[in-house]
Formats: C-alpha cells, sequence, structure tokens
DNA sequence: CTCCTTTATCGATGGATGTCGATACTCTTG
DNA sequence: CAAGAGTATCGACATCCATCGATAAAGGAG
C-alpha cells in the first residue's frame, strides 16, 4: 500500500477521501486555483502544439516575467505542464493526462467510470 | 458580481481566458483546494442523499466546529452545497450540477462534446 | 572571452487564508 | 419566559501566497 506521490487524483466523491488524499488532491487544485496560472493554461492550450515559449507568455498575461516563471514552475511541479529547452527560449507544453486525472477526481458517483477513449 | 456562481465554469482549455473569467474559475476551484472542504465534499456525498448535518461531520474531520462552519460557508457561497434547516439541526446537501460544471471547465480541446447524445 | 537575450531565483512585502476560543444566534422543549 | 442544544459569527493569530524589482544563471552571436 504504497503512498501515490503521482496519482494525487482520488475519486473524491466516490470513496471517503483520507487526509492523505485529502491534502494531495487540495494541492492539485490549488495549483489551478489562480486566474494567472489558469490563463496560462488556457493561452498553452490555444497554441499550435499546446505548448507556448515563456517569451510569448510575459506580456498576454499581463504579469511581470518574474511572477509568470514562478507560475509556471507551479503548474510545472504539479504535473500540469512539461519543459523543453529549445536554444535559447524554454517551451512549456501542456500534460492532458494530468488534467484529465484531475477531472476525474471529480467524477460525480452516479456517472459510469466508462471515460475509456478508443484512441 | 453576479459571476458569483453560475458563471464561473469557462472552459478554460478550449478559449482563452480572459480576466475575469479567470478569476470566476480560479475562486471555484480555490473553494475545493483545501483538504478539509475536500473532505468535506466527500462524506457528505457519501451519505444517504448526498447530505448531512453539521452535527455529523465535526467529529469524522478532526476540525474544530468553527472551522468546518467556515468550510461549509465557503463551500455553500462556491455554489458545491445547499444549506437546508431542519428543526435544530443545519443539512448540506451536494449540488451535483455545480461539480459537473467545474468538472467540464477542465474538459480537454480534443475530446469535444460535439457529439451530443440529443437535445 | 564579451556582450546580449532569455529565463530562473532571491528577497521583500502586502494581502489572503486556515485555525481556534469565545460568544452570539436560532430553534425546540418545558 | 427560561434552559439547553446545535450552529454561525467574531476576533486574533500564524502561515501561506501572489507579486514585483533586482540579480543571477544559461545559452547564442560576434
Amino acid at each position: 500500500m504504497r503512498r501515490k506521490g503521482a496519482d494525487c487524483c482520488a475519486p473524491l466523491l466516490r470513496t471517503r477521501l483520507g487526509r492523505d488524499d485529502a491534502e494531495a488532491l487540495a494541492s492539485a487544485f490549488k495549483a489551478i486555483a489562480d486566474p494567472g496560472r489558469l490563463r496560462l493554461l488556457s493561452f498553452i492550450a490555444g497554441q499550435p502544439g499546446a505548448e507556448a515559449c515563456v517569451c510569448h507568455l510575459v506580456q498576454p498575461l499581463g504579469l511581470a516575467q518574474p511572477t509568470v516563471s514562478h507560475h509556471l514552475k507551479v503548474l510545472t511541479e504539479a504535473g500540469l505542464l512539461a519543459r523543453e529547452r529549445r536554444g535559447t527560449w524554454m517551451f512549456y507544453r501542456l500534460v492532458p493526462e494530468r488534467v484529465e486525472a484531475l477531472r476525474q477526481a471529480l467524477a460525480l458517483p452516479s456517472e459510469k467510470p466508462a471515460a475509456k477513449k478508443s484512441a
């Protein structure tokens, strides 16, 4: 019975959440519980390939560059973004599986977990 | 403040989130970005009728009664719980539509509900 | 190596938030 | 009305967090 560090997203409405699971899940939601970070995710998701360079994120967000860098770090540590260096620039890419995991955590008990894709 | 609860859940990964939408959505996620509140939701969802009396919530949570009351207020103001008085006791009931709305906000662009079932 | 660009880290700060004890409020019962 | 039980509010405190300016680190161009 190992602690699921990466698997943060226990279905809170289907099982009685313990303290550890609740804290892990709360941390994950905290990562997206910020306007700036939500807009970062939104912006990146809207780019081709669901990725974007930092240099293209600062201005549209209207926040200072260190602030944007901080938010990107938080999102990356939450597993929602992945970093990749390309020459001078740093690209951040959306991690859809993580988003989906968070989304599934909010699944209602009545909804069947038949959410597998035929990809 | 008409966007207190009803309009919080713009699909952040499908549209470019504006400041107002981002703030509304962030507020909603902040409501569930707390271990105690997640456990409250989880506990209430597990009760028959998805509702519970405050008197049955304080002890399992391991938090002081004012703290639980505070969390219930936050969740209620976020539209995730609904209050109802029954004699001396106050019952809190899960609002599934609200949870579902939050969940849909995390829908990925690739998973379009375009193939809508009916209506 | 030196200069420039891009991004991350550091330090400080103002504000938001979780927590609890004390207390007020609300409803039922006698 | 008085008493008691259940719940909400208040006030205080400690901690966390978003934000920014200054600065360091990393890489490319000459």
